[in-house]
DNA sequence: ATCTATTAATAAAA
DNA sequence: TTTTTATTAATAGAT
């Protein structure tokens, strides 16, 4: 529902993605208040965005009521069930591994955000800086309108070549069927069974309307001679 | 949406209830799948009827493990504090967290792979998303240019104030200069003492050339008084 | 954030 | 229940 419909795959555009996010997230909170009134029933609903941010939601009753009782009803099981020690073992490890990757991520989203062209990240960068940006931006650019170009020249060849096929092939078929014409002559047989011996070997996109009009000179020739 | 519009509240028919909770719940998981699928995020829905009967759905990652996280992130510390617990939570907790960041970095190198203008990043892009991707690069040259007018306006009024203040400066000097003069003729002072006392209480940038044409004239008009 | 053309969800009926 | 259909609601894209 919108102005098109859209498909239904992981949206690529950085802004329509968040965009719909927001505005999705506030219809899923709407419909599960109203089935949780509607219906008497109580619904818990989490949600984290792809950058981790948690949003969550729950009517008639709270949050970790719902999830209790979702633990006695459901799951929990194979958790209760673990040995109450799977040995913190390399906690430290797994913590140098998460600050790395924490240290490694919030470098991308600087660069992502002076990238994205957010009016904060750019507040900050001095003239120099924004002369170096515009130059990077300037060549990705370029990069970028090189490959359409690289991939619509490619298209127009591939419909060159089409062309000049459909082409060659009339002219085939024309030979074919005068080469015909010809044989039919010296062997004395009718022209329309010719014709239609023809157009089944031919791919043509017109259909073979005026073959009368050739075919009756052709005839007539015959008749002549 | 339906024939007519519903009033919010618990619906009293048991039938009608039921057969609303059947649609709508099923409304409500897909909506969740389409915010899942649509935006990248984890989402973890549970529902009880009125009647007690479970229903779960889980997207991105299991119900469990966006449970966890949800308690990491946020509440359910008695369920944290069962014993059983509280050992497994803490690696398994890790491992989300990993793989929440590692998915996070893969999905941001992507895009710096995008934006950077990488020829083997645009090579597998089509042309839809490649005019999407020249459009976002206009923008974001566009915040950048604008960003740096901004600058460059802003550098301009100040070195306009500047000179401004240099200018006025520069009148000023000259006017208590004047007055020096005024009030050593009245007292038969020597003017050259009077200029040097001056121009050590004046900031000026140009050698104080001048002075001798505009102050002969309040001389002049001085005397004839 | 707000608007609106369109698509999607669904209330009632069958 | 499930399907159909007349309506209302959600929302994609634009502003």
């Amino acid at each position: 529902m919108g102005r098109s419909k859209i498909e239904m795959k992981r949206i690529d555009n950085r802004t329509r993605r968040q965009v719909t996010f927001c505005k999705r997230r506030m219809g899923l909170v709407k419909k599960a208040r109203e089935l949780s009134v509607l219906c008497d029933a109580n619904v818990g609903l989490i949600v984290f965005s792809s950058s981790g941010r948690l949003f969550q939601y729950a009517e008639g009753r709270s949050m970790p009521e719902i999830i209790r009782s979702y633990c006695n009803v459901d799951a929990c099981e194979d958790l209760a069930a673990r040995p109450t020690c799977v040995e913190a073992k390399d906690t430290t490890d797994f913590e140098a591994k998460l600050m790395h990757l924490k240290q490694e991520c919030q470098r991308l989203k600087r660069e992502e955000g002076k990238r994205s062209g957010a009016a904060e990240a750019l507040e900050v960068l001095s003239m120099e800086e924004l002369v170096c940006l515009e130059r990077e931006g300037e060549s990705i650019l370029r990069s970028i309108r090189e490959r359409q170009e690289r991939l619509r020249t490619a298209e127009k060849e591939e419909s060159l070549k089409k062309e000049e096929l459909l082409r060659e092939n009339e002219k085939l078929r024309k030979e074919v069927e005068a080469l015909h014409r010809a044989k039919w002559q010296g062997c004395g047989l009718q022209a329309d069974k010719a014709t239609s011996a023809c157009s089944s070997h031919s791919i043509s996109h017109q259909p073979s309307r005026d073959s009368d009009d050739d075919s009756s000179d052709s005839f007539l020739q015959l008749r002549l001679s």
